[in-house]
Parts: structure tokens; C-alpha cells; sequence
DNA sequence: ACTACCCGCGAAACCGCTTTCACGGGATAA
DNA sequence: TTATCCCGTGAAAGCGGTTTCGCGGGTAGT
């Protein structure tokens, strides 16, 4: 059926009759061809079965038509549902414009990593980083043309195209619906502090209790990492520290989770007692008993903006950063 | 720094004064060069930071490093940590051989489809197949003369090398353990059933019905689909059609937690009233109240496996199917 | 001492596509 | 009519490595 060896230029410009620069030109869609041998050519390229040789397309013009997915981390992250749904998002955007997704999960650190020498060296137009814990390489590959794009808001160079979460004002309006539903004493569970957007999470926290008159206390303000122990561990700390507390906001919903799990086996029932809002709407928002009040953010869409945005720069064309608005999804828990 | 053109094997060979060839076979691990000139290659690459263009090697050796990861469906399969997990095995055993992932995410369907063409455009080095629902295109590929690895068993040709939880073996342990612990009537939701696993799990839940002596009535076995909501619908069900219902084995943990939680609010408890056991061990068996009894597999270690076969068949080594074992991990449901 | 090998190494062809450059001829302007 | 442009087109020079082929000299065999 499908011959053996791929034919390549010289095969259908001899069939079509024209030379391989022509069937370069019409194959990449260069009008300036007549239109009969255009088509001359596309009958060949359909009659032999012809497909391009992509990596002899990209030495030639220097143009991989590959965008990498750099997760600056261990493989667990990757474990949270979070960034594979992010991936799909941006893998969707890649291929509709006839580009590919090379993932790579790994420390960054260095500049002379693995990772870093593979961005260097030429195999990808350009690079969408996850889980930035450094602006370094990022920084370092600005310099040399590396299209850029970063989920999450940089550490330091605004210089740097990025897409984020609204993550300041998903909390303070999860904040205020835990005020408005009459809790008087709220606390957050933050995630990694070293990460922008619990900071900005923190901030919107803090910036509900500001408008209402009072801040809370210092020891309100529980340090998490993300994870359901640190949600655990929090909990029971507050009910030992704060058998007052009356609404928690976590900074993700695992950590909402493991809240809820601790305050329920200590006989403080929720909603009732404790109130509890969550952050992303992940999928055990909806399985959880009692289900989950969150903040959601729309993670497919955020990896659909860093894709955009990729392309946006491939194109020379103008772009800017893009903050994604959160929905306070109401529920059982708050 | 860093020069913004990076020096080419011309440059290299010059500063070294030897020839191209010379520096291909020290960059290469050829052993046949003389210690002495090698070093004064490896001198010269260092001293001009020189990192060799993947594109062009690619072309000339025909091998690119990259391996193809397809999942063939559309986005919302990827957003299961499942896969991501599985992902993350493979990308790092192929990270640690010097090959790199590129995603594809897209219904694979046709032999004429964005991936197939993909697959046959010689960008990738091999692919391993995730989710198959058709073997056709990977028979075709196989031809072609593609390394393949498929996770799940294949449909048809058990020629291609393939990964694969004992499906069987743990749905036939949760079943087991089912009965052991008092339960007369045992349920099963199973997946999808045009999935080999899901085929391969109600095998074994039949099988240790056959152990026991008592086939189980046709209607406690319920086709589900993999999904929350299937998992509720089916309990739901089998609450009006088997109140005596004393025990169901879910084909993953997503349903069974849809499951409980249908039984939970129509009064029957688990595990006192219903025993419930799922299957992956996915966070949410963790985390949920009652936490889960279920059958784990290990997830990352699939990926890996999967990533060995490949770099197996590259080199040229032998290979056969890996079928990994799994593991009964008993919490509060059942 | 002479032929037969072997080994390290460089010249050059090659991988398959892109892109520059210049040519021939028809159209337009003077 | 002649000079000037413009346009479609092909020849050919890359892109940056890899690999074959054969040369020169040293070693071994007789």
C-alpha cells in the first residue's frame, strides 16, 4: 500500500513536471504559483502518498513547529490533576495551529541542565514553563529569543509573558462569603508561600478582613504547602489554638479536604460549626460528602491562554498578560 | 556570554584542528580516536560551549529522540491524574536515555488523522500508545516499522509489546476479599466495557464468584462507564433492584466513591450495611470519609515499564509484555 | 625484504527541505 | 520601437550534522 522508502521532493517534481523549489511553494502555501501546477503538484503529492519530512522542513527553516512544557519540578506534581488538565489545554491550543507539545518534567535549577540545554539547543520554537520556583533560566532564555510563556505571575520580570488565575480576587471573595455567612472568626490554610499565587491568595485574605474592619490575628494565618496533611496538621492546630474558628479558607481544595476531614472526626460538623471554602474546584469538590464550596478556576483555559499567547508571539503579533477571572462555586461546605 | 550564533562542527574542528568527521566520533562515543586528539575536541567544545543542534543530527542519523505519547481521546481523559501519573513515568524514564516526550492528545480514529500523519512524518522515534480503542492504526504503524508499546492489552494482535496492570488478578483479590469479610450478595460496576481492563476486571470478579460455588444474577452486574456520575446512577439502582445488596466492587475509585455516596445518603452505611471496594488507589481513596479499600496499581511504575519497552526495542533487545502486579489496600470501606 | 592487514583519520557525499538569486518573457511606460 | 518592471520559475547553495570510503603508515606474517 504505502510505499516502503517516503518519496521525497525529487520524486514529485519529476512526476508533477516542476522543479522541488515549486513543490516547496506550494506546499507551504506560497500563492505566487500558478494554479495549474500547483495543482499539478498536489495531485502527485496525493497520488504517492506523500508526507513532509519534518525534521528535514525544521533544519532547513529553522522552525521546529515544536513548543516544550517545562514542569520545574519533581514527577509527583505532575500527579496532580491540576497541570494535566492545564497540559490538555495547552497541547489543544498547540495542535490546532500545527504544533507539538514536548514534555519535560524536571528540576530546572540550573542553567546548565538537562532541561536548559535542551531549550537551547534548537529543538523547540519555544517554551511554556509550569511551577516556576526561579526566574533564572527563564531570564536567561529571554536573551536569547526563546519565546516565553509562564503560567502563574513571575517572581520578579514582568517582562515575561504570562497567564494566571485571578488567585487575589478568587480569595477575597471567598473570604467575604465566609464573612457574609456569618462567621466571625476566619482562618487560611496558604499554600507554598514561596509560590506567587498563594501570596496573592494571602493578599485577598487579607484584604476582605481589611474592608471589614478588623484583621485577624496573626496565628489565623496557618503556613501549608498544598498538600492534605498540611491541610490535616493546620486543622488540628487551629481547634487546639482557636476552638473558635468558624470559617477556614484553604488554598486549594485537597487542603480544604483534609480540613474538613480533622474538623468533622473532632465532632465539629461542617457547615454548621465550621465553615470551609476551597480553592481550584478540582474533581473531590463535587465527590466529597459534604461537597465542597470553592473557588474555581477554569484550568483548561489557562493552559488555551498560554497556548494562545505562544502563538500570539510566534506571530509577532501583540500580547499582553491575561489574569483569568475565578467563580465562587457555592456548596455544601460554606 | 553565552555567543549568541552557537558554533557549529566547523568551528569546533578548527579550534581543535582536526576534522568534522574527527568531531562527530568524539561527540558520538566513538571509541577509535585517538585519546589525545579527543580530549583536544572535548577542550574545544567546552571552551566554546558548544551544544550540537538535535535537528541537524536528526536528519543525518534519522533518529530525532523523541517518542510520541498518544492518548487516543479527546482533553478530559488527560485531566484524570491517572494518566498524568502514567505520563510522568514514562517521561522520566526516557529523560534518563536521552529521549524526550512529545503529547499528543486527540482522537486517533483514522489512518489519515493530524496524529497518524504525524506519527509517519518521522519526527518521533517510536510511540506508545495510551487508552487504544482501535488497534488499526497501530497494525499500521507496526508495518511501517515503528517501535511501539501500547498500555492496556491490545484488542487484537498481541504482537505489539505492551504494559498492563493484572487487571484480572486484582479485581479477582477485591472480589475475594468481599466475601471473606461476611458478603452474600457482591455487586460490580464495571468501566467501559469496550476497554480490555474493564473486560479483564469483570473476569475476575466472575472468576471468584465461580471459586465460591454461586454465579452472580445477571443484574448485579451493572456497565458503567468510568465516571462519578455512573458509579451513583448504578448504586442507585441496585438499592431499588437488590436491597440486600451486601457488597459492590467498583471498576475504579471514581465510581465507588459515587457509590458510597448514593448508599451513605439513603441510609445504608459502609461498611457496616454495604462494603464497597474500588480500584487504582487514586488520591481521592485517600482522602475520602470512609476512606477507600481498593486495589492499587501503581501508576507511575506503568509509565516506566512502558518507557523500558521502548528503549528495549530501540536498542534492540529483546522484550516481552509487562504485566504489573497490584495490591489489596484495605481502609474503612470494606 | 615484500605482501597483506589493520587502524586512525580526513574528504566528501549525503539527509530532505527552504530560500536566495537570477533568468526569460510578457506587460507597461516612454 | 525600445527601455523598464514585474512575475513565475528553476538552479543551486545552504541548514549542521553523520557516515561511507579510501588513503597513508605502522604491524605482522612468511
Amino acid at each position: 500500500m504505502a510505499p516502503l522508502v517516503r518519496p521525497t521532493y525529487a520524486v514529485i517534481a519529476k512526476t508533477a513536471g516542476v522543479s522541488e523549489a515549486t513543490v516547496s511553494r506550494v506546499l507551504n502555501g506560497d500563492e505566487s504559483v500558478h494554479p495549474d501546477r500547483a495543482q499539478r503538484v498536489r495531485d502527485a503529492v496525493e497520488e504517492l502518498g506523500y508526507k513532509k519530512n519534518r525534521v528535514a522542513s525544521a533544519l532547513a527553516s529553522g522552525r521546529t513547529g515544536l513548543i516544550a512544557v517545562v514542569i520545574d519540578d519533581d514527577f509527583s506534581v505532575f500527579s496532580d490533576p491540576f497541570w494535566g488538565s492545564v497540559t490538555s489545554g495547552v497541547s489543544r491550543v498547540l495542535q490546532e495551529n500545527g504544533l507539538h507539545t514536548v514534555l519535560m518534567v524536571a528540576p530546572v535549577g540550573a542553567l546548565d541542565g538537562g532541561v536548559a540545554h535542551y531549550l537551547k539547543s534548537g529543538e523547540v520554537d519555544g517554551a511554556i514553563f509550569f511551577v516556576l520556583h526561579s526566574d533564572i533560566l527563564v531570564n536567561h532564555l529571554k536573551k536569547q529569543g526563546l519565546p516565553l510563556v509562564i503560567t502563574g505571575t513571575p517572581h520578579s520580570n514582568a517582562d515575561i509573558p504570562f497567564v494566571d488565575t485571578d488567585n487575589f480576587g478568587g480569595a477575597y471573595s471567598a473570604t467575604k462569603h465566609l464573612m457574609n455567612q456569618g462567621c466571625k472568626k476566619v482562618a487560611i490554610i496558604t499554600g507554598d508561600i514561596g509560590t506567587t499565587a498563594a501570596k496573592q491568595r494571602l493578599d485577598g485574605y487579607l484584604q476582605a478582613h481589611r474592608e471589614s474592619g478588623h484583621l485577624p490575628t496573626k496565628s489565623l494565618i496557618c503556613e501549608g504547602d498544598y498538600s492534605f496533611e498540611s491541610g490535616k496538621n493546620h486543622a488540628q492546630r487551629l481547634i487546639e489554638t482557636h476552638p473558635d474558628v468558624d470559617g477556614v479558607f484553604a488554598s486549594n481544595d485537597l487542603m480544604a479536604m483534609g480540613a474538613i476531614t480533622v474538623f468533622e472526626n473532632a465532632g465539629k460538623s461542617v457547615p454548621s460549626q465550621v465553615r470551609v471554602v476551597g480553592f481550584d474546584d478540582a474533581l473531590i469538590a463535587q465527590t466529597s460528602r459534604p461537597s465542597l464550596t470553592t473557588v474555581r478556576q477554569d484550568v483548561v483555559a489557562l493552559g488555551e491562554a498560554a497556548g494562545s499567547l505562544m502563538i500570539a508571539q510566534l506571530n509577532g503579533q501583540d500580547f499582553e498578560p491575561i489574569i483569568l477571572p475565578t467563580e465562587l462555586v457555592i456548596r455544601e461546605s460554606a
